[in-house]
RNA sequence: GGGCGAUUAGCUCAGUUGGCUAGAGUAUCUCGUUUACACCGAGGAGGUCAAAGGUUCGAGUCCUUUAUCGCCCACCA
């Protein structure tokens, strides 16, 4: 097939994935004995779309996987989705509050039915979205964390952190979403900063500040520091009376050490249903609760006339009745205060005292290396005994950070979508509570009236989320099996046994807490393993004017399929690896888009005039013939890039291995060697050579390479995503040197030319085997008149090379180029009394290593002789 | 309040154990329609690497302090 003029992806990119799904090279193999690499996709949120974030960490483990397959391995890069329980939950409401109905109305089975048909939906299109980006992931092996499977693992590792003490069931003060009508995890929740009031309010004999008048109800303690002078004369304990909103109430005297005496007028009164400092005070002081909010964001009976009332609406008239009553006695109009808002979409989050299910961070029973230790300190000690290296390291920091005020993880949600809870109660004979926990509901209904009810909650979606990496490679085949244990499972399931641990995780750092530590948690937990060796963290993509892309403000938004439709896929991935670096946000713009764009369409166009030469001889493909001074120059050259970016990619580091690729291919194969093969084609190296640079290129353009290697027909049946990387045969060292002396040669020639904006010159050289060979290209390259062999040179005598060569400018002329050639003086003047200076300095002499004292004589040589030549020329014109 | 990051060419960014006469892409300027490519080619200009001090033979790179911007965690009622 002919090559079209410029690169048209869209032409390509949907047959080029069809065939590699055909050819099935995204499938991972248990069975053969490569050496394996593994990874599991972070599974995207089923809510809708992916955006620009999920193309670059496509892009990133896409570029892993295709360097790895490259490397010869067995790759196994694991897809799935998540049902993302509170995101999609909340979506549902949404969609049903537009329609005028809330859940309640259309019942559990109702909600969950229509949700199964969104997510469903989402999924499809956020697949195909997938393999838009070319994630080479093997489909094969698709997983959604409600799948039977899944379900099962969430199941066994429930019930066994149950057995073992570390899940309990306990009535603790929680974040509670009204809106959404859950609890969320401390992690979810965001402060926001907001100007609010703060009212100064007389309480008995003292006054307080508050920004809540409205939990003020139930308040019967006040707390102050016990150093605070200005207090001393009460003493802990002492009550006393005072006139408040609804009439007179008993108020006890609590001190404490919590309290900040500088803060508005050192006394505070506590709320503990309804706020954590308050709550602990009252823990530690065993004071009483009262609940004063409903789930709903709504005063309860106890607020005497404002009970029912909407705490936003009661708020100002609380405050006009303590106003008639004489008891504010200032309002602070521009106090800065924190917000606590749910960031899955949910409401402002109101504290409550509730019964939930939580996991124990400091019970010290998890058998991990030999030893029983607490989730904590697991957490901590697979990093600093370096079972887990993080990159880039400095996030070591915010994670120890972060388990240092880690408490226990609330994993009850009271949402419908996700996992139910496997706790079933009754009632037993004398009304007591009795609780089975099982993988199965219990069988035991003997009992008559009291029969077992499932706890209503689900779970956490991270609870899921982090048993990921191994929960996918049990074999879905036995997993419904409960004749077998979990121990059976994963001894049974061949993919568990080879890939686990997996190599890498690869994720968003604005998820190291959600994701990354409790997959570790439940990992070590439930296998003995860590979940994964290594864990690259990559930042946000930010819009070209550096802000946050979000949601609630559409116009930051980038769809990467409109990138995709319009320049391709690969054009959009080039884009997302320019600048990026581990853990640093980074900047995405059209700019970008475009240069990777130019580079897929220099690549068409070296294979277009490769087509073109070759004109359909096929024989021509299989020898490997390496000849001239140009095929050893790029053959030293492809196998120097090669193996910086294997080194390179083997270490993460994405934008330097492109920015290697790029420069092989642009300046060096598409300047230099595919000019010369204009005049000297040798087809066999030409083809070879090229083979080689596609390989290179591959993993960050896999599209483009994979669509010229097709059209080329350069293997016949193999596909280029099935290569390897193959070092081509030594270059002989003097020709390569040879061919560097040529392009001085040129170069220099260009720029005198252009200089001097003479034409038609002529080339001099004395007996030279290597300008003799390659006087054409030289021609060629310069637009010279001609290159001839000469017993002794006249005109300008090249500086640049160790080759005798002239260019035939008069003296007049030449007088033009003096400034420039002064430039050139000076310019290396300076740099031989550098390197004169370094060399004089005994100090380095004696300290610097040995091959860079070397390297240094040698600078210095070659400038001296440099020097030399131009000094030679300056005399002569000068005469 | 605790911690982290950024600050390098007009813009976006590289620069991994100190060896730099500081590099790319893009923008800009000059020249060029050479049969792969104008999504191109050749050439040029553009930087006291945020500031100050220190360590060193040698600092963009290490240490200290400061400034500006950004983020995370905790949180004051």
């Amino acid at each position: 097939m002919k090559l079209e003029k410029t690169y048209q992806a869209s032409q390509f990119e949907d047959l080029i994935y069809a065939l590699w799904e055909k050819k099935e090279v995204f499938q991972a193999h248990p069975e053969s004995n490569k050496p394996k690499f593994s990874m599991a996709m972070p599974p995207p949120n089923e809510t809708g779309t992916l955006g620009v974030h999920h193309a670059l960490f496509l892009t990133l483990q896409d570029i892993i996987s295709r360097h790895a397959r490259l490397k010869g391995m067995d790759v196994l890069w694991l897809p799935g989705t998540d049902h993302a329980a509170l995101a999609v939950n909340s979506l549902i409401e949404k969609q049903l509050s537009e329609q005028g109905l809330n859940k309640h109305q259309i019942g559990r089975e109702e909600f969950l039915s229509r949700t199964r048909l969104f997510v469903a939906s989402s999924r499809g299109t956020m697949l195909s979205q997938m393999r838009a980006m070319g994630a080479s992931a093997d489909w094969s092996r698709l997983r959604y964390t409600l799948d039977d499977t899944l379900v099962r693992i969430v199941n066994e590792t429930f019930m066994a952190m149950y057995q073992k003490g570390l899940i309990y069931r306990g009535a603790r003060i929680v974040n509670w979403d009204p809106n959404l009508e859950t609890t969320v995890s401390d992690d979810e929740v965001e402060h926001q900063l907001e100007t609010t009031k703060l009212y100064y309010l007389k309480f008995g004999p003292f006054e307080i500040a508050t920004t809540r008048p409205e939990t003020k109800f139930g308040d019967k303690y006040v707390v102050m520091h016990p150093e605070d002078k200005r207090y001393l004369k009460y003493k802990h304990g002492d009550q006393f009376t005072a006139e408040w909103i609804n009439g007179q109430i008993t108020a006890t005297v609590i001190k404490d050490n919590v309290i900040d005496p500088e803060f508005g007028t050192g006394v505070m009164t506590i709320t503990p249903w309804h706020s954590e400092i308050d709550f602990e005070i009252a823990q530690r002081h065993n004071l009483d609760y009262e609940q004063i909010i409903d789930f709903h964001g709504n005063l309860l009976a106890n607020c005497g006339e404002f009970s029912g009332m909407n705490i936003r609406e009661a708020r100002p008239k609380i405050i006009d009745k303590l106003t008639t009553k004489n008891l504010v006695i200032k309002i602070d109009e521009n106090h800065q205060h924190n917000l606590s808002i749910n960031s899955r979409g949910g409401g402002v989050i109101e504290p409550q005292i509730k019964l939930q299910w939580f996991v124990d961070v400091n019970k010290p029973v998890v058998e991990w290396k030999g030893r029983e230790r607490s989730f904590k300190e697991i957490l901590t000690d697979v990093i600093t005994e370096k079972d887990i290296e993080i990159i880039p390291s400095r996030f070591e920091s915010t994670y120890f950070n972060w388990i240092n005020n880690l408490r226990d993880w609330c994993i009850s949600r009271q949402i419908w979508w996700g996992h139910r809870i496997p706790v079933w109660y009754r009632q037993d004979v004398d009304g007591r509570e009795e609780i089975y926990c099982g993988l199965t509901p219990p069988t035991d209904e003997s009992e008559g009236l009291r029969q077992w009810q499932q706890d209503p909650d689900t779970l956490d979606t991270w609870f899921s989320s982090s048993l990921w990496t191994f929960s996918t490679l049990i074999n879905p085949e036995i997993a419904l099996d409960y004749s077998l244990s979990f121990k059976d499972l994963m001894k049974e399931s061949l993919d568990f046994q080879k890939y686990h641990p997996t190599s890498i995780l690869e994720t968003g750092w604005d998820i190291i807490f959600f994701w990354v530590a409790r997959m570790i948690l439940s990992t070590t937990f439930m296998t003995g393993e860590v979940p994964f060796k290594k864990v690259y963290l990559h930042g946000l993509v930010r819009t070209s004017d550096g802000k946050k892309m979000s949601k609630s403000r559409p116009e930051t938004i980038i769809n990467p399929i409109d990138i995709i439709n319009q320049t391709g896929a690969d054009s959009l991935r080039l884009a997302l690896i320019t600048g990026v670096s581990p853990g640093n946000d980074q900047i995405f713009s059209d700019d970008k888009v475009k240069a990777g764009r130019n580079f897929c369409n220099k690549l068409w166009n070296i294979a277009r005039f490769i087509e073109g030469t070759l004109n359909g001889v096929d024989e021509e493909k299989e020898n490997v013939e390496i000849i001239s001074d140009a095929d050893h120059y790029i053959a030293s050259k492809i196998n120097h890039a090669q193996s910086q970016i294997i080194e390179l990619l083997d270490n993460y580091n994405f934008s330097e291995a492109y920015d290697v690729v790029y420069k092989l291919v642009w300046n060096d194969y598409a300047d230099w060697y595919i000019e010369f093969l204009k005049q000297y084609p040798n087809k066999s190296f030409m083809v070879s050579s090229f083979k080689s640079i596609l390989k290179l290129v591959h993993p960050f353009a896999p599209f483009v390479t994979e669509a010229i290697w097709q059209t080329l027909e350069l293997e016949n049946d193999n596909v280029l995503a099935l290569q390897e990387y193959q070092e081509l045969p030594r270059s002989n060292q003097n020709q390569v040197r040879a061919f560097e002396q040529i392009k001085n040669i040129v170069i220099e020639a260009r720029d005198i030319v252009t200089k001097t904006n003479l034409t038609n010159l002529t080339l001099y050289f004395t007996v030279n085997e290597s300008i003799k060979n390659n006087s054409e290209i030289i021609k060629r390259l310069v637009k010279l008149e001609g290159v001839e062999e000469v017993t002794s040179g006249t005109g300008f005598y090249l500086t640049t090379t160790t080759y005798k060569a002239w260019l035939d400018i008069d003296k007049s002329t030449i007088l033009n180029y003096l400034n420039k050639l002064n430039d050139l003086i000076s310019q290396s003047q300076k740099a031989i009394d550098l390197l004169n200076n370094r060399l004089n300095n005994q100090d380095y002499v004696n300290k610097a290593p040995k091959n860079l004292i070397d390297q240094t004589k040698a600078d210095l040589e070659n400038n001296l002789k440099y020097l030399g030549n131009l000094l030679e020329e300056k005399k002569r014109f000068s005469d």
